[in-house]
DNA sequence: ACCATAATTCCAGAAATTTCGAAATATTGG
DNA sequence: CCAATATTTCGAAATTTCTGGAATTATGGT
């Protein structure tokens, strides 16, 4: 993917996630782990109506966030977590070049244990 | 900040990148360093009016992403390091939880060397 | 005081996003 | 095949965002 692309497909990502309601969903989805969470069921945890929530999933599909899987008459969805990472990486490419000492903070306050 | 209250402006901060030219912008921003750059330059970097680019800044600026300063006639904007921070903070905390494998790569994938 | 420069704010039209009920599609069970 | 369930797609109104010319504010030089 070329420099270009990735900042095209990085807009799109980044808009899919300033949503309150994609936001919260993401988050839910990524501590849901890999099994996912079925489309109804994050309907009614969010508090909006499928019709609504069908299109915010398939917002954070187009752009690479979550993925979808039918399993019978259920549709499981899950975090993307390449697509997430990918996200991450991009965003932290400028900074850490721009400001070296800030990687290192970021690493430090999280250090992967929460 | 509450939890509550970090996901509202996280949602205002991703819609501040969630654009082509603010994309473009903040990351010229971050590569430019501390000294940042000034408001017309930018414009004319990015081609577009000032008066348009005025807005993008305004927007940057109200999500905690950039930073401006006057100095005499010019107006410095520089990258807001601690908003990105907090950020990617953000976005990663999650994503280490419920993908512990994930930050790893993230990590690895970056070094902060490039 | 006046003029020139730099940038923002005002304004309003254009474009895109958000919302959700109703209709359509997919799948299973009887 | 028919009914029930899960979800998506359609469609259209409401809201928000984006854009940029014109007017305004701020600063410095002469």
């Amino acid at each position: 993917m070329t420099e270009v692309n990735i900042q095209v497909w990085a807009v799109d990502a980044l808009g899919a996630l300033a949503h309150e309601t994609r936001l919260a969903v993401f988050r839910m989805l990524v501590t849901a782990g890999p099994d996912g969470m079925i489309a109804g069921t994050i309907a009614e945890s969010a508090k909006v109506p499928p019709s609504t929530m069908s299109h915010h999933l398939a917002t954070l599909e187009r752009a690479g966030l979550v993925q979808s899987e039918r399993e019978s008459r259920l549709i499981h969805y899950r975090a993307d977590y390449e697509g997430m990472s990918r996200l991450l990486t991009f965003l932290m490419k400028d900074c850490c070049q721009g400001a070296p000492d800030m990687c290192a903070d970021i690493f430090a306050s999280i250090s992967c244990n929460g």
